[in-house]
DNA sequence: TCAGATCACCGC
DNA sequence: AAACGCGGTGATCTGA
């Protein structure tokens, strides 16, 4: 782990920051003014329907307006410390329906994100010396492995929604140059794949199956031509919900189902993919027994509270403390092999354009994703040893597919 | 004026 | 009592 990867990838990651990725601050200046006069439109409304003037971004202004003064039911959910109620997302999308105050309050805060995190910070942190932004790559930022990004952070630019992705059209390379950007398609869910052994998970991938329509089949019976758009959604839920530890509960919420209905969907997963079950609760046996998890190439994470006492109590752990705990130990042995895979595929692309003679150069990652700025008359060449490097980089039960594209710009290459 | 807590929300 | 893992950032609010 430490010879072969971490060691190795300090230089990369070194001249990664150094490098910086170009920045169109004038795309971004006309972006803000617009997003500013549409601000003020939404704001309008929005005082005009509540009666009054307050500030859109206090939650707690915001709570006062809706629950006291409009009356509106709140929905039961309540913020972590405070325990008042919500003006989250799901909330207002829910309150929707009582009033039209909630529905300009989710546009409000979409432009307002926009503008405040992106729109108007960017412009700032681009280097006048090389119109470049230089952001920190933090190589253990993240406790399974994965880096992390800062001042600013890179790995958030916006992709979902039509106006996030007219950000990431001002990240743009050098004239003559374009961008190639490869990412590993299902990235855990393969790992968890080999990691379990499961050869139903392994016969989806092995076979290029559409794997979240695959599971919706799997779990109902359902023949996959007649997989719905919303069993598909659920069977996604349930798919990423299982590599992050989810309950029950959230699928039903999240999902519009009953208790009984996401117990039923959770029951069927498992009994389909029997191997997935008994990974997980290997993971937790071994964790209970060392106090540590490790990844596919070996990297550790500590859990010494998970160690298991002679008199079998929980070490002073709540249970939900001790949950909590479990859920981040299964959690860490995918994420973190993933991490492991990534960076193992940075050394060596960044090694492979070199022995080459390439003037191609990595100018992001982002998890599961790689960015590259290459010279015009390169990207054919980047574009193989890109795909050949990361599909490469670990053998799995399955394989690692990686999608590659090139393009002007960051939202093109998507 | 500043730091820290809180809420909210962006990405994988 | 909590309920889905890993991060970073901005606005507001509070108190020093």
């Amino acid at each position: 782990m430490f010879d072969e990867i971490e060691a190795p990838l300090v230089r990369v990651l070194e001249e990664m920051e150094a490098t910086g990725i170009r920045v169109d601050g004038a795309m971004l200046e006309a972006m803000g003014r617009d997003l500013r006069a549409e601000l003020e439109r939404v704001e309008r409304e929005i005082h005009d329907l509540a009666g009054h003037p307050f500030n859109v971004n206090s939650p707690q202004q915001l709570r006062k307006v809706l629950f006291d003064e409009l009356g509106l039911v709140p929905s039961g959910r309540r913020t972590q410390k405070t325990r008042v109620h919500s003006t989250g997302q799901e909330v207002l999308e829910a309150l929707a329906a009582q009033h039209p105050l909630p529905a300009r309050v989710l546009e409000y805060r979409e432009l307002s994100k926009l503008l405040g995190t992106w729109v108007e910070a960017l412009p700032k942190l681009i280097d006048p010396e090389d119109g470049r932004v230089h952001t920190r790559f933090h190589q253990l930022g993240a406790a399974t492995g994965r880096l992390s990004s800062s001042d600013p952070n890179l790995q958030n630019i916006p992709i979902r929604t039509p106006l996030g992705r007219r950000i990431r059209e001002a990240f743009v390379p050098e004239p003559g140059w374009l961008f190639v950007s490869a990412d590993y398609s299902q990235m855990e869910l393969r790992i968890l794949a080999h990691l379990s052994g499961d050869p139903e998970l392994i016969r989806a991938f092995s076979e290029g199956r559409d794997i979240h329509a695959y599971t919706a089949a799997a779990v109902t019976g359902i023949p996959l031509e007649e997989v719905t758009p919303e069993l598909r959604a659920r069977a996604k839920a349930v798919n990423f919900g299982i590599i992050y530890g989810m309950s029950e509960f959230r699928l039903a919420r999240e999902q519009g189902m009953s208790r009984d209905e996401a117990r039923a969907f959770i029951t069927a997963y498992f009994e389909r993919y029997g191997k997935v079950r008994e990974y997980i609760d290997g993971v937790i046996a071994h964790v209970a027994r060392h106090g540590e998890v490790r990844t596919l190439f070996g990297r550790r994470r500590s859990f010494p509270e998970l160690i298991a006492t002679e008199d079998g109590t929980r070490g002073g752990l709540s249970r939900p403390q001790r949950e909590a705990l479990v859920r981040q130990a299964v959690n860490a042995t995918v994420q973190g092999s993933g991490a492991d895979i990534i960076k193992l595929a940075m050394v060596r692309l960044h090694a492979r354009f070199r022995d080459q003679g390439l003037a191609a150069r990595m100018v992001l990652q982002v998890h599961d994703e790689l960015l590259v700025e290459v010279p015009a008359g390169e990207v054919a060449q980047v574009e193989r040893h890109v795909r050949e490097v990361m599909e490469s980089a670990a053998r799995l039960a399955v394989p690692l597919a990686v999608d590659v594209r090139s393009g002007p710009n960051w939202s093109a290459v998507h």
